[in-house]
DNA sequence: CGCAACTAATAGACCGGTTGTTATAATTTT
DNA sequence: AAAATTATAACAACCGGTCTATTAGTTGCG
C-alpha cells in the first residue's frame, strides 16, 4: 500500500523531538515545518485542528515508545529494584552523552500547558497512568499488597521525572546516576 | 526614601507568579504588563535587556521565597524525615485546594529553557543547588555520612520536582500526599 | 484498456494578530 | 535644572491558521 514513510508520521516523529526539548510554546509550526520538509498545507491535511492536535498526537507516540522502552528493560529485570535501577541508569546515560539535544519527553508540554489546555492536560495524564501502571504491574509481580504497590509506582514515577529535570537543567546524567545508585537503599525491606 | 511598592518588585512578583503557572514563552509581556499594571516603558527601564532578564529576577525571587519556606518547615523538625515529610505534605495541600493558579516554582522554565538560554539555565541550575543544600545540611545534622548526604537530597529533590509535576498534571494534590506518606519507609534504616 | 471524474495530498502565498523591543515624549522627583 | 521615571506609539519579526491552486493517485465506466 505504501513503500514510503508518511508525511503524517515525519511530521508526528519531528514535532515530539522538537517539543521534547523546547516545550510547546517554545517550537513554532513553521519550525517543524522546515525540520520535517513537510509544507504546512499538509500538515493542516493530516491536522486540521492545527499545533494542539498535533502536539496530542506527539505525546500519544512519545508515550508508546517510552513504554516499550520501559517494558524491555523491565524484562530483563527479576525484580523492581534491579527493574528500576536498570532503567534509571539508561535514562543517566542517555542524558549524559552529549549527543542529540534531549529532553524530557513530555515534562516539559505538562508543565507549561496544564492549566491552559485541557485536552494536552489529558493526554499527558493518561501518559503518566500508563507508565506508572507498569511500575505498579513489576511490584505487584514480587509480592507487593496493591496498595503499596501503586504507591510505589508513584514515588518511583515522581523521582524519574525529577531526575530528568535536574539532569536537564545541570546539562549532566550525574543526578539520575545518583539517583540510580540509591534506589536500592531505598527499596530494601526493613 | 519609598513610602510604597516599588514597581521593580511588582514587576518581578507579577512575572514569577505567572511564569510558574504557564512557563517562559507561554507569558507574553504584555500579559506582565496587564497584570501588573505597569507600563512597558517602566519594564525596560528596570529591565533593560527584556524578558530574559526579568525572568532570572524571577527565578531568583522565586528561589529565595522557596527557601524559606523549606527552612521554616525544616527548622519546626528534629529528624529528616519529618522533616520531609512535612514539606512535602505541605506541597500536597497547596497543589490540593484548587484556589489561585498554582505551577512548579521553576521546573517548567528550566524545562523549556535549558537549550535555548544558558543565563536562565544558570539561573535555575543555581536555584536547584541552594535548595539540596539545604536538604544536604538536614541529612549532615541527623549524622549521616556527607557523601550519603548529598546524594539523598538529590534524590528527595527529584522527588519533590517530580511530586509537582504530577500533582499540576493530574490536578491533584495526591501524588504529593502519597509521596509524603511513603517518605518514612523509604529512609528507615536497614 | 483508455480516459474521464474524483479525492487525497502537496505547495506556498497570505492573513490578522501578537511578540519582544525600541524610540521618543511627557511627567515626576530630586 | 537635571535625573529618574512613566507613558505612548511604532517597529520588524514571527505566530498559528486560512486560502487557493496545483499535482498525484485512485476509482468508475464504456
Amino acid at each position: 500500500m505504501d513503500d514510503k514513510v508518511k508525511p503524517k508520521d515525519v511530521l508526528i516523529e519531528t514535532a515530539s523531538r522538537l517539543f521534547k526539548v523546547r516545550g510547546y510554546c517554545g517550537v513554532g509550526l513553521n519550525d517543524i515545518i522546515e525540520e520535517s520538509g513537510i509544507p504546512k498545507g499538509s500538515l493542516y491535511h493530516y491536522f486540521p485542528k492545527g499545533k494542539e492536535q498535533l502536539a496530542i498526537a506527539a505525546i500519544n507516540n512519545t508515550k508508546t515508545l517510552v513504554m516499550e522502552d520501559i517494558k524491555a528493560v523491565f524484562d530483563g529485570a527479576s525484580n523492581p529494584v534491579d527493574a528500576f535501577q536498570a532503567y534509571v541508569y539508561e535514562l543517566s546515560r542517555v542524558f549524559g552523552e552529549g549527543g542529540d539535544p534531549i529532553g524530557s519527553p513530555i515534562g516539559t508540554i505538562a508543565g507549561e500547558k496544564h492549566s491552559t489546555s485541557e485536552p494536552i492536560r489529558l493526554a499527558c495524564e493518561a501518559t503518566f497512568k500508563d507508565w506508572q501502571s507498569i511500575y505498579t504491574e513489576k511490584f505487584l509481580e514480587a509480592g507487593y499488597p496493591k496498595e503499596q504497590a501503586t504507591s510505589l509506582a508513584t514515588v518511583f514515577h515522581a523521582l524519574t521525572e525529577g531526575g530528568i529535570l535536574l539532569a536537564l537543567t545541570m546539562k549532566s546524567g550525574k543526578p539520575l546516576e545518583t539517583i540510580a545508585e540509591q534506589i536500592p537503599s531505598l527499596l530494601t525491606e526493613k
